[in-house]
DNA sequence: GCGCAATTATGCACTCATTGCAGAATTGCA
DNA sequence: TGCAATTCTGCAATGAGTGCATAATTGCGC
């Protein structure tokens, strides 16, 4: 990595830090991009060529959970069905928790909550997450899994989890107990992908 | 319903109208707010007391389907289950496809597929209708469901529609046949919720 | 070290969505 | 007909995001 690209990243951790204490202190709306560029000391135009919007200072990394998943899929074991590498990547997703301790994380929980335009962005990146891992779960069960039914599969399991997760986040009480959190949406999943555990081929009709 | 009241429903649809002709001419982002308050005979300040935003010009009614689900669950007979009420909502929704023929639908769907900002309001609707369907559920099995499962079963089951959708959308081929597609989201949906069917009593675990 | 080509950073001007405000135009009802 | 409530509009601003042209940096070959 040269000089140019390591300048680069810290510009750009000192855009998302210095939006992140902003936002903290200010409110999102309160906070103008202009605000943003200027505690990072660069010009306004230039935030634009860091950051596609205001939104993107809130999902810096592409989303490590994805790969995870995806690389849960390839690398399960010869019995696992599909339902089991999804179940199987969610736990050790909750596991090595990497997501949960970035100072982002909870500031762009608050604000997907709030501010519409984060909702949506991070939405979007959901639906992109979904259909990526439809896409290698398709690939890596031929025979059990047409499009549609991964397509499915998929959308139950995230579906699922996200609804127990909208619950849960709702309570500040069970906010402050991750693992029962954690728990609980396992067994939303769980529960969700019942069907498709015990039976080796498609479960067709 | 005043004067007053017709007046203002029948200068919405004329907005709705002009917004939809000239997306469809032009192009979501080539159109601007003011070329649609033109378009209505209206100043460009009224247009924001008639809609939010310019994506709310692209959800006029709201979505019935929430409301019909919501009725389906009231009027369950008395055997059926939370998921069984689902399905049947599901069949009910289908057929009555008034949403199918509205003229925006379609122009909707290619615009949730491209617009950022368009699929952001699509999806929050979409959590909404998700919440909304959840609590309902809640409320009529308060033996069988808890606020999480049932947020975890109404995500599983919009999560699986919605992800066969995805599928089947980006398949112009498919798209000509409704009936077919109706059916692939039906089975997509009867067997995301195979595991709450056949079990009266929760199936924890 | 020097100089050139590629890459970045900026300033400026502009388009657009969205909002607050204040005054003009309409409408409903007494 | 006349007043009060409701709408409609124009005007001025704010703030995001973009195109363009120019200045500042950096990587490299000599």
């Amino acid at each position: 990595m040269s000089l140019r690209d390591r300048k680069r990243a810290r510009t750009r951790q000192a855009l998302v830090d210095a939006a992140a204490d902003l936002f903290e202190r200010n409110g999102y709306d309160q906070t103008t991009v202009a605000d943003i560029a200027a505690a990072a000391d660069i010009g306004t135009r230039t935030f634009f060529s860091y950051f596609a919007s205001k939104e993107e200072l809130l999902f810096p990394e592409s989303d490590s959970r994805v790969q995870a998943t995806v690389d849960a899929i390839a690398a399960r074991k010869p019995a696992d069905g599909p339902a089991e590498v999804l179940l199987t990547a969610l736990r050790n997703i909750g596991e090595d928790s990497n997501d949960m301790v970035s100072p982002l994380a909870g500031l762009r929980m608050r604000l997907i909550q709030t501010v519409p335009a984060v909702r949506g962005r991070a939405l979007q990146i959901q639906l992109d997450a979904q259909r990526e891992i439809a896409r290698h779960l398709a690939a890596e069960f031929p025979d059990q899994l047409d499009q549609v039914s991964a397509a499915a599969l998929t959308g139950a399991f995230v579906g699922a989890v996200q609804g127990a997760l909208q619950v849960l986040l709702e309570d500040p009480e069970r906010q402050a107990n991750p693992a029962a959190m954690r728990a609980a949406v396992g067994q939303a999943a769980d529960i969700a992908l019942t069907p498709w555990l015990r039976h080796g081929s498609a479960t067709r009709h």
